[in-house]
DNA sequence: TGCTATGTTATTTTT
DNA sequence: TAACATAGCA
């Protein structure tokens, strides 16, 4: 072995080297949390390098974005220039980078653009209008069911009918939806994967351009992956089987959205001779959190039973804390990690609460200002999706594409402009007639409206500013300028000013349109080459890395359990342990709209992934009764808790902490201290 | 055409 | 509770 591959194994243990060193055929890594997965996963990628493998032929999947990044920053301390030449993505960016390459192949144009799920949402409610099927369907669940048929390569006339009426309606929405999205030229996340697999599933020479681009191929939380994924790695390594997937069957935590965490217990049926190898060591937690971590997962039936080994120090019994209600929850939170901070115990960087829903954060919120804790929200709503920034970006997607009659809609009387329903009803029912995008009608709107239509000139206006703001926006530096231009001319500003209550709102908004100017400056300024659908395309798949300048910063996490996955804190706070966060009420009482009706195993691995994202200390903590839509509602504690051994849990609870001798002692102290 | 008031209605997770 | 939609009114 030569010196420069065996640096690459230095310091792992015996499964983490085999998994490094068999870089040939199928491998199935089973890698429990903490085990120093993404170190496995590097080193491998730095070890093939060193044993002549172009790095150019190596793919790299992750789940997020963020994940692709820090994998790359880690690749690139170990193999400097080299890990730029890596492949490194989501199935979704990879997946429009194929199409992209494919479609300019066949010299096709690939003028398309990416809707996210408000853009498909926008796209159903206008097939509403027109469909309109006896009642009203929750739009969003109907979106689910198209996604479903989606995944699983079912057309229109494959979709088998049911009894479910969502389902019926979905079958009716399918075709019509399918055909809009052709006539938008937009795709959605679901054919970023479907689209780029089935050209490979029919062209033979095209699934081998692929698979030899990538002779080497790995991917990561391979428990989240769908089967559209699976068929498209089928597509990628399924000849050469140099496939390496990484992941644990106990994190799978995505079923809602399709994910199937059959792949991962099946992969080794898929991928025959495969080589399996368990990594449990784990280098995380001390061990109480690691006991406190198996006792949970081990009620989940339909795993690879495992454990997770501890390799540190025992730690102290972790606390379950009861409150009395949500508030107080929040604030001893907040209280407690002020004073942990103040001690000099940890840094607010180090300390992460989680909390199953988004609902959760706000409480939170209010208690970590209140102690002048500083803090980020992880998740949540993304600043790509508040409303001023989205219709800016509406009238970007326009110029890029104007048959994106969605984005078209959204801006025609956005600020107001006099084309209101009346006329657009007009426009677009030509439009429809003729069988032309919206945007022809638009175009023509003087032969098509009366001669003394008032909507005529502010038409005329509109098409004016599209045509002036779309020459200047070829993109590179000079796209953040005519954007700039744009807000300007449209006079963003007022419109903020009227759409708003306060004058805080207002700055709070109009900071949100410098913010992403200021982003958009920053991007053309890194890829000068890019072009406008470059960055729109970057902005729908949440591939804009956040400003770094306050990642840094010394700040608190506050979190949703999904979003910590895959990453550590010395201290965790998991709040809500109660039975309708945690399992979660909708996973108890599934409505008629579910697509799939949760399960609870999914919501106890939710609740193992937050217990083991913690390395020193882990506080969970529950409220006897808590606002639940506007109501005060009693709430039980989680049953992932109930269930677990008495002795593993220590139990501070706070409402029962002051018998009433004590609590006349401290009325009297209390009052004491008021007559000073 | 636009605004306001009223009612309604849902409240999980996100590439 | 709060966000959102729709109907009704100016």
């Amino acid at each position: 072995m030569t010196k420069q591959s065996s640096k690459w194994l230095k310091d792992l243990n015996p499964e983490q080297k085999e998994a490094v060193q068999i870089i040939k055929g199928p491998m199935l890594v089973l890698a429990g949390a903490g085990s120093g997965k993404t170190l496995v996963i590097t080193r491998r990628i730095a070890y093939m390098q060193s044993k002549g493998i172009k790095p150019t032929s190596i793919l790299a999947v992750t789940f997020t974005n963020k994940a692709a990044n820090e994998m790359r920053e880690r690749l690139a301390d170990m193999i400097g220039q080299a890990a730029q030449k890596v492949t490194l993505s989501t199935f979704h960016s990879l997946g429009l980078m194929m199409l992209r390459t494919e479609l300019a192949r066949r010299k096709k144009s690939s003028r398309f653009v990416v809707y996210d799920t408000a853009d498909q949402l926008a796209c159903l409610r206008e097939l509403n209008r027109r469909i309109r099927l006896g009642r009203s369907f929750d739009l969003g669940a109907i979106l689910g069911r198209i996604s479903a048929y989606k995944n699983a390569f079912l057309e229109p006339k494959d979709v088998c009918p049911t009894e479910d009426e969502y389902d019926q309606a979905a079958a009716v929405f399918y075709p019509a939806y399918l055909e809009a999205m052709q006539a938008y030229a937009a795709v959605d996340f679901d054919d970023l994967i479907c689209l780029p697999t089935k050209m490979m599933e029919k062209s033979e020479a095209c699934r081998k351009r692929w698979s030899t681009r990538f002779r080497h191929v790995l991917v990561d939380e391979y428990q989240d992956t769908n089967g559209a994924q699976l068929r498209m790695l089928r597509g990628l390594a399924g000849k050469h089987r140099n496939l390496c997937v990484v992941g644990d069957d106990d994190q799978s935590i995505y079923g809602w959205r399709g994910a199937e965490v059959r792949n991962i217990l099946q992969f080794e049926k898929d991928f025959p001779g495969c080589r399996t190898i368990y990594l449990m060591r784990n280098y995380r937690s001390v061990a109480s959190v690691l006991t406190l971590a198996n006792q949970v997962i081990s009620q989940n039936e339909n795993r690879h039973p495992k454990k997770l080994l501890p390799t540190r120090q025992s730690g102290e019994r972790v606390k379950i804390v009861v409150s009395e209600d949500g508030e107080s929850e929040a604030v001893w939170v907040a209280e407690r990690v002020a004073q942990l901070v103040e001690d000099k115990r940890y840094k607010f960087s180090q300390v992460a609460v989680l909390y199953r829903s988004n609902l959760l954060s706000r409480t939170l919120e209010t208690a970590f200002r209140s102690n002048r804790i500083p803090y980020r929200v992880h998740g949540g709503q993304s600043f790509f999706d508040r409303k001023e920034v989205k219709d800016l970006i509406a009238y970007l997607k326009y110029c890029a594409n104007p048959a994106d009659s969605i984005s078209l809609r959204r801006i025609i009387n956005w600020p107001s402009r006099g084309i209101g329903p009346t006329t657009l009803g007009r426009l677009s029912s030509w439009a429809e007639t003729q069988d032309v995008p919206l945007f022809r009608a638009v175009g023509r709107a003087n032969k098509i409206l009366a001669p003394a239509d008032r909507a005529l000139s502010a038409i005329a206006g509109f098409n004016a500013l599209i045509t002036k703001t779309r020459r200047t926006l070829k993109g590179g530096v000079a796209l953040a300028n005519s954007v700039t231009k744009l807000v300007e001319q449209i006079d963003m500003h007022e419109e903020i000013n009227k759409a708003c209550e306060s004058g805080k709102e207002v700055e709070r908004r109009w900071e949100s349109i410098t913010d992403f100017i200021d982003g958009l400056k920053a991007y053309a300024k890194n890829k000068p080459k890019a072009s406008l659908r470059d960055f729109l395309s970057q902005i729908s798949l949440n591939e804009l890395e956040e400003d770094s300048a306050d990642e840094s910063g010394n700040r608190a996490t506050l979190s949703t359990l999904h979003g910590a996955k895959g990453l550590e804190f010395p201290l965790v706070f998991i709040i809500g342990l109660e039975e309708g966060y945690l399992p979660h009420d909708r996973v108890l009482n599934p409505h008629a709209t579910d697509v799939q009706s949760g399960d609870i195993a999914e919501e106890r691995r939710l609740c193992y992934v937050g217990i083991t994202r913690a390395r020193d200390e882990l506080v969970l903590t529950r409220a006897d009764k808590r606002l639940v839509n506007g109501k005060f509602r009693e709430r039980a504690p989680s049953r992932f808790i109930t269930e677990l051994p008495d002795d593993i849990l220590e139990v501070d609870d706070l409402t029962q902490a002051l018998a009433p001798q004590d609590a006349r002692k401290k009325l009297a102290e209390i009052k004491a201290l008021l007559n000073n």
